[in-house]
DNA sequence: GTGGTCTAGACCACA
DNA sequence: GTGGTCTAGACCACT
C-alpha cells in the first residue's frame, strides 16, 4: 500500500499523527504491539529511518515503548492515553475555533455549519 | 508593532493567511489600497521582499492587483471575495471535522465541543 | 472608451504599438494629424505625460513629426512608412518561426496550424 | 556555458520558457530529474534563489514536482505535458495572427511569409 | 515613491 | 546534498 502524504509536512510527523489516531480512536489498545521498523517502513513506503525516527518521538512523549529484543509497543499507561485523547481534541477544536472567529465567524454559525456538513454527509 | 510568527510555517504565508482574515472579516473591502511594500515590511517587522512575495501570491490568487507606481489593491472583483470566503471557511470546517472524525468522535460530539467552549468564553 | 492593457508592458510602449499598427494597416495616412496630447489622453485613459512620451518616442524613430502651435503629425515620409511596415512583418514572423521551433515544430506544421485557424475563422 | 537574457523579460520567466521548451521538444520527458537548484544557477550563470523561484513556479503550474531532499522533476503526469505543450503553441499562434491582423495581413499572407522564410533557410 | 527583479549569503528541515 | 525561507541591499521601470 502506498499512502500519500501532504507535501507540505514532515512525514514523520504525518506518521505520528496517524498512529496516534489509532490509539485514541480504539484501533491500537494499551499494550498492543506496532509493526517492527522494517515491516512498517515497507508498509507505507518510506525509508526506514523515517520510522526510526517515529518510534523515537512517540516513546520520548510516553506513547509507546520500546522493549529491547521484543519491539515497540503502546504504552500500557491507560491515563497517558487519555491524557493524549484530551490534547489531540483541544488543539483541534482551539484551532478550529480560532481559526472561525479570525474569520468573524461566530460560536452559533460554526454549530450550524457542521450540522449542515452532517446532514449532506447523511444524505452522500 | 512587532508581531509573532508561527516558527513551523512559513512567515509570508502567516501573513498572507492574515491578510485574507482581514478581507473576510470586512476590515479590508473591496478596492481598499494595501500598505506599501516597504511600509507594510516595516510594520510587521520583516524584509521587504517577504512582503513582495505576499503580494505576489495574493495577486496570483485574484486577490490583489498591483498597480505600476500606484500601490497594491483588494480586487474591485466582489464575486472574487466571496468565493475566497467559502473556501477558507470549507478549509476549516473540513479540516476540523476529518480530523476528529480520524480521532472516532461523531458530529453530535463534535458540536457539543463547540457549545461548551462557548460557554466558558462567556462566563470568562 | 477605456482600453486594457497587459500589465506586464510598458503602457506607453502598447499605446505606440497600436499607433503604429494603425499606420501600416492605412487607418492613418502620411501627414494626417493625430490626437493633441490631452484629448488622446483623455481617449484612452492614461496620464498625459504617458502620450507626451508615446509621441517623444515615435518621433524619434521617424514615424511622427512634431510642428510647433499645430500639433503632431505622420511623417510625409512614405518610404520611412514602408520600411516600418517591413520591420514590424519581419519581428513578428521572426518571432513565431523561432518559437514554434525551440518547441521542435517544422515550417510545414506552422503553416497547417496556420490554416486549421483560418478555417475556425471562416466557420466562426 | 554562459547563457545571454533578454534584458526586458525576467531571467526567471525566460528560465521558465526554456525548460518547457525542453519538455515540449522531448528533450525531458515525464519523470526526469531536473538539476539541483545550485548546480542549476552554476550553470545558467545566475542566482540559486532564482532558480529556486524558476522551480516553484513551475511546481504551481504542475509541470515539476519537487521532493524534500530528492531534488525536482519533471511531472509523472503525461497528460499535464501534453495540455502544456497545446498551451504554449496557442499561445504563440494566437499571438502571430492577431498581431498579423493588427497590421492589415490575411491569412493567405502569413502563410506565404513564412513559406519564403522556410526557403531561405533551405538555400542558407 | 511604487512594485518587481536579482544577488549574495545565511539558516533550516528533510533524507 | 536537497529544496525552502529569509535578510539586506541593490537596481530598474513606471508614475
Amino acid at each position: 500500500m502506498n499512502h500519500e502524504f501532504n507535501r507540505h509536512k514532515p512525514i514523520y510527523k504525518q506518521i505520528m499523527e496517524h498512529i496516534c489516531q489509532d490509539i485514541v480512536r480504539g484501533t491500537y489498545e494499551h499494550g498492543d504491539k506496532l509493526p517492527s521498523v522494517r515491516d512498517f517502513a515497507v508498509q507505507v513506503g518510506v525509508n526506514a529511518n523515517t520510522i526510526q525516527r517515529v518510534y523515537q518521538e512517540l516513546e520520548r512523549d510516553g506513547i509507546v515503548e520500546s522493549k529491547r529484543g521484543q519491539g515497540t509497543f503502546i504504552t500500557e499507561n491507560e491515563e497517558r492515553i487519555n491524557v493524549l485523547k484530551e490534547e489531540m481534541k483541544k488543539e483541534i477544536v482551539q484551532r478550529f475555533i480560532t481559526d472561525m472567529m479570525k474569520m468573524g465567524f461566530t460560536y452559533h454559525e460554526m454549530m450550524t455549519t457542521i450540522e449542515e456538513e452532517a446532514k449532506n454527509d447523511d444524505s452522500s
